[in-house]
RNA sequence: GCUCGAGUGGUGGAAUUGGUAGACACGUUGGACUUAAAAUCCAAUGGCCAUUAUGGCCGUGCGGGUUCAAGUCCCGCCUCGAGUACCA
């Protein structure tokens, strides 16, 4: 029987469905035996089901996981390999709104797609945990930690989150004078006095602005062609990530997500985990942690000298944050962002209508216009003068849009001769640009340069270097109590409202006087309603504002018509919904216990699977949906509910397969299409044409070009030797390029254990590399030969012999194991491809039939082609599935010789060769080196202080 | 601009981490088997020179350096890719 890879791969994938064969054992379902093995969980990040399906880059990853999964089995371990969909998401609200198709129906056949494919390349993931985050089943949970987060704060003494209780008692008995909380910046002092004696509204006023997820008016990305908000990751370049729309700036009430209350433990955690280095530095850099200090700055004129006025002192002072204080006396001027509140304050008469225009025009400009030139320097004099802490002088205080409102405190003072910026600014507007740097030329640029700074022009920091200086300028500071040492941190708060349709709806109702409410645990899920359309309302709501049934009824506790909203019992629901990351923050932990309807997961789970040992995925998502999820995982931790503070121990980012677009030569204004060599003659247009109609020699198939697209129909070809040859380019695989391979047809023609094999020998798995379907023969013919060395005769029949192994053969396997093992640790999984083949090769060669060497090979590839694994275990007469048969163990001595040729090099002249025994060691190697030859080699008058000897390589001697 | 990462045959990529560069595969060329094709098998395949076999020289983006020995380490460049960007 020869290799019939369809018949085979398909009993197989059926096989492992029947029997459940990776059904990973957890607490809930009795761990028995299992129960002794050690657990090891192998996760990939799960798909969104796009409508197009999978190409062959799609599944590198799963591939990976996959056979790092069935290794570990193999090893002994209780491996749970789950998958499922992140199956919220806008390409299906938009065909939603496109054809009126419910997202439901849509995602529910790209869902049966993408299982037909996964099915098909022979992953053995336990489908029995199979989550979907549009499922109420999963997003009753989302919704539960949104309550969650929504009844605690960030005890900043403890340095970690707390149940809003304990702080509602603080404020009971102490106010909040004495708490140290992340909370908002406008939050205001009281005492326990006023806390008692505010309204129940005022109350819940306050707690929102300490609760981890709360309620505000942010000014947000709002991307008006898509009708909502989109978070800074969702923006490149200005426009929206999907679609490339335009993205300008708006207020609007949304709930936010305070993660700056976790800021440095992200950057803190970071040291502990095993990723990639890059993905670590997106993060720290994304987080953008920097040392400084805080600094007020007083306005002058309007301001009372009272103490007691307190209130009004600080509405007349400008907070501004710098990393160089120690360049406090080359400040010249200030700026602030034209947003910043105080502007409108501080302005004086005669400067007004300037300011006020000069706000307007860069309200106007989208965030876009005022990346694209960041060169146009703009500002206006506010009129207003602010008094310089240590000399008292007055410093002119100007806005300009190169200061961010966003970052900081959206002031900054400005030291012309320190920063290029604000020395363009000055030169651009005629302000002084004082020089406080000793020895330097400033006469062209700014002077930046921290380690080579000495101050001078500065009074008491005169002669100091920067880090001195920053020291005393800061001691300085806090003692007149014009500021102090401050970490500021780029990482702003993340906005978690979207005005989506097909995303989970807020456990949210909003009472008679409009303060949010959470709905009791006990009620969830809060099902999606059903809308009539899934565009935003006429009055300009999220969709679903176009819900008829959408109100909360607080009696009944069920959602309810809108009709009878009373205000009383009845109340409005959250139109918002959440977004695409709210379902995949916590989706790791779910599967350890997915069916769970009383908890998120059970203790028992949690407590048995701990964390993700590995975990495999894009680095596109290094700051969204891998920050996001840490968060929330620190959240989880800090409440006790998960015993890890970072769910996953090992991150991999697979690299990208790229497409090889095929391209034609049409000669300018003909139906005349030249040959890749002769298109220099011709004026020509570059056409891409279907990646399939091209062999493995990039010769085109005319004929079926012709039948591709009518427009080739009728088409000339000019030939170069009687063939066709196309142009070729590496770009991503996309259907615009018609270089998209699907993995269906891969495995029809080849098989998936072909598929599986070629996708890892393409190259390091880090690595992004191109797809070229004619390079598959290799692999595909690596098989056919694995399958012969089971089978013998011209029928093929399926023969081993029981003789004991020749010296060789087991030598050929157990190099073969050591390396495959090795390569498998280390994630290099090209390289064990080759090692296949070079042992195939050799086994082939002498001719090995051994039943012992064969099993052996059987279980080594069973994780890279389970399926010809699979059948050749059952025809060595196994009647259970390999995937927990005991990976083979290697033994030294069958690869060991007795005694080993050592060809010694000194000088790259002299050349001589030792045969030594293998078990010597350093000093009898050395000895032997020293007595082969004293004379020749330029050992002599030295003394040796090491030998290395590599089997079959050269003596190092190290001097 | 800043931060990472990478440059090795016609191509994808190996190289036990300082030890015979180019494993393995694709492609190409030649051969065997075929009426033929496909499939399969065998041989050659970094460049240059030489040849009667044995051989010799050059070669890992460029220029230096360390070392008996450098694709690998150090210094200075060049090119490409990824991320990020008025972050005070």
């Amino acid at each position: 029987m020869h290799y019939d890879f369809r018949k085979i791969e398909k009993k197989w994938q059926n096989y492992w469905a029947d029997n459940q064969t990776f059904k990973a054992i957890s607490p809930e379902t009795g761990l028995k035996d299992e129960g002794q093995k050690p657990k090891f969980y192998v996760l990939d990040m799960f798909p969104y089901p796009s409508g197009a399906g999978l190409h062959v880059g799609h599944p590198l990853g799963y591939i990976a996981s996959d056979i790092y999964a069935r290794y570990k089995r193999h090893k002994g371990f209780n491996v749970l390999h789950p998958m499922g969909y992140d199956s919220f998401g806008l390409p299906a609200e938009q065909y939603a709104i496109q054809t009126g198709q419910h997202p439901a129906i849509t995602t529910e056949q790209n869902i049966k797609t993408y299982r037909r494919q996964l099915d098909q390349i022979g992953f053995s993931f336990d489908w029995s945990r199979e989550i979907r985050t549009s499922d109420p089943s999963y997003y009753k949970w989302t919704q539960w930690i949104f309550i969650q987060l929504f009844n605690s704060w960030y005890n900043k003494t403890a340095d970690k989150a707390e149940d809003i209780s304990v702080l509602i008692s603080i404020f009971e008995n102490k106010g909040n004078t004495s708490v140290n909380a992340a909370c908002d910046e406008d939050t205001p002092s009281f005492t326990e006095n006023d806390w008692n004696g505010f309204s129940k509204v005022r109350k819940q006023e306050i707690l929102l602005k300490y609760r981890l997820t709360y309620l505000a008016d942010t000014e947000v990305n709002w991307c008006p062609a898509l009708g909502t908000v989109l978070a800074n990751d969702e923006i490149v370049n200005g426009v929206s990530e999907r679609g490339g729309h335009p993205v300008i700036r708006k207020k609007m009430t949304q709930w936010s997500m305070r993660i700056t209350a976790y800021a440095q433990r992200l950057l803190d955690g970071l040291e502990k985990i095993d990723w990639p280095q890059p993905l670590k530095d997106a993060q720290k850099n994304w987080i953008g942690r920097s040392k400084g200090a805080s600094v007020t700055f007083k306005v002058q004129g309007g301001s009372s000298d009272s103490k007691d006025q307190v209130k009004e002192d600080r509405e007349n002072e400008i907070e501004v944050f710098t990393t160089r204080p120690d360049t406090i006396f080359g400040v010249s001027f200030m700026t602030l962002a034209p947003e910043h509140e105080l502007v409108p304050k501080i302005t004086s008469a005669a400067q007004k209508d300037e300011v006020d225009a000069y706000i307007e025009t860069t309200a106007k400009r989208s965030e876009r216009d005022r990346m694209a030139d960041v060169k146009t320097i703009s500002g206006v004099f506010t009129g207003a003068y602010a008094e310089h802490p240590f000399t008292k002088a007055s410093i002119p205080i100007w806005i300009g849009d190169y200061v961010l409102a966003g970052y900081g405190t959206g002031a900054v003072m400005s030291v012309p001769c320190g920063d290029q910026r604000d020395y363009d600014f000055a030169k651009h507007f005629n302000i002084p640009i004082p020089n406080i740097f000793e020895g330097v030329d400033i006469s062209e640029v700014a002077f930046a340069d921290k380690e080579r700074t000495i101050i001078t022009n500065s009074e008491f920091l005169n002669g100091l270097r920067y880090k001195e200086a920053t020291t005393k300028v800061i001691a300085e500071l806090e003692r007149i109590g014009s500021g102090k040492g401050k970490i500021n941190y780029r990482l702003r708060d993340a906005v978690f409202s979207r005005q989506r349709y097909w995303g989970e709806p807020f456990p949210v109702y909003y009472d008679a006087e409009g303060m949010p409410q959470m709905i009791d645990e006990a009620h969830l899920p809060i099902k999606l309603p059903e809308v009539e359309k899934y565009l935003p309302t006429e009055t300009g709501e999220p969709p679903l504002g176009n819900a008829t049934h959408w109100a909360w009824d607080n009696e009944a506790h069920e959602v309810v018509s809108n009709d009878l909203i009373d205000n009383k019992t009845v109340f409005p629901l959250e139109l918002n919904t959440m977004p695409g990351w709210a379902g995949s923050s916590q989706y790791f932990n779910r599967y350890m216990d997915p069916h769970n309807d009383e908890a998120i997961f059970s203790r028992e789970a949690i407590d048995y699977w701990q964390d993700v040992d590995l975990y495999i995925g894009g680095s596109e998502h290094a700051t969204g949906h891998l920050l996001y999820s840490r968060f929330w995982q620190k959240f989880m931790f800090d409440r006790g509910w998960v015993p890890k503070d970072e769910y996953a121990k090992k991150l991999i980012n697979q690299g990208m397969i790229t497409g090889t677009s095929a391209i034609v030569y049409r000669i300018s204004g003909t139906d005349k299409y030249v040959s890749l060599g002769l298109k220099d003659d011709y004026e020509v247009e570059e056409l891409r044409i279907d990646v399939n109609l091209i062999n493995s020699a990039d010769e085109l198939n005319v004929a079926s070009l012709r039948k591709w697209q009518p427009q080739f129909a009728n088409a000339k070809f000019v030939l170069e030797g009687g063939k066709y040859i196309v142009g070729r380019e590496v770009e991503k695989m996309s259907k615009r390029w018609h270089n998209v391979v699907n993995p269906d047809a891969i495995c029809e023609e080849y098989g998936a254990d072909s598929l599986r094999l070629y996708e890892m020998f393409l190259g390091p798995l880090e690595q992004s590399k191109p797809w070229n379907t004619a390079g598959i023969t290799g692999v595909h013919s690596f098989l056919k030969k694995l399958w012969k060395l089971y089978h013998s005769g011209e029928d093929q029949n399926f023969e081993v012999s029981n003789a004991a192994p020749s010296k060789d053969a087991l030598k050929t396997l157990h190099k073969t194991i050591k390396k495959v093992a090795e390569d498998i640790e280390n994630f290099s999984f090209n390289t064990s491809v080759s090692t296949f083949m070079i042992c195939v090769n050799e086994l082939t060669s002498q001719k090995c039939t051994s039943r012992a060497i064969l099993e052996a090979l059987a279980v080594l590839v069973s994780p890279y082609a389970p399926h010809i694994a699979e059948e050749l275990w059952q025809k060595l007469g196994h009647g259970d599935s390999i995937s927990t048969a005991p990976f083979p163990t290697f033994e030294e001595k069958y690869v060991a010789e007795s005694s080993k040729e050592y060809p010694i090099s000194f000088n790259g002249k002299t050349r001589f060769t030792l045969e030594l025994p293998l078990d010597m060691d350093k000093e009898e190697i050395e000895a032997a080196v020293m007595a082969h030859d004293k004379t020749q080699h330029h050992l002599q008058g030295r003394n040796p202080k090491k030998v290395i000897v590599v089997p079959g390589r050269i003596v190092n001697i190290v001097g």
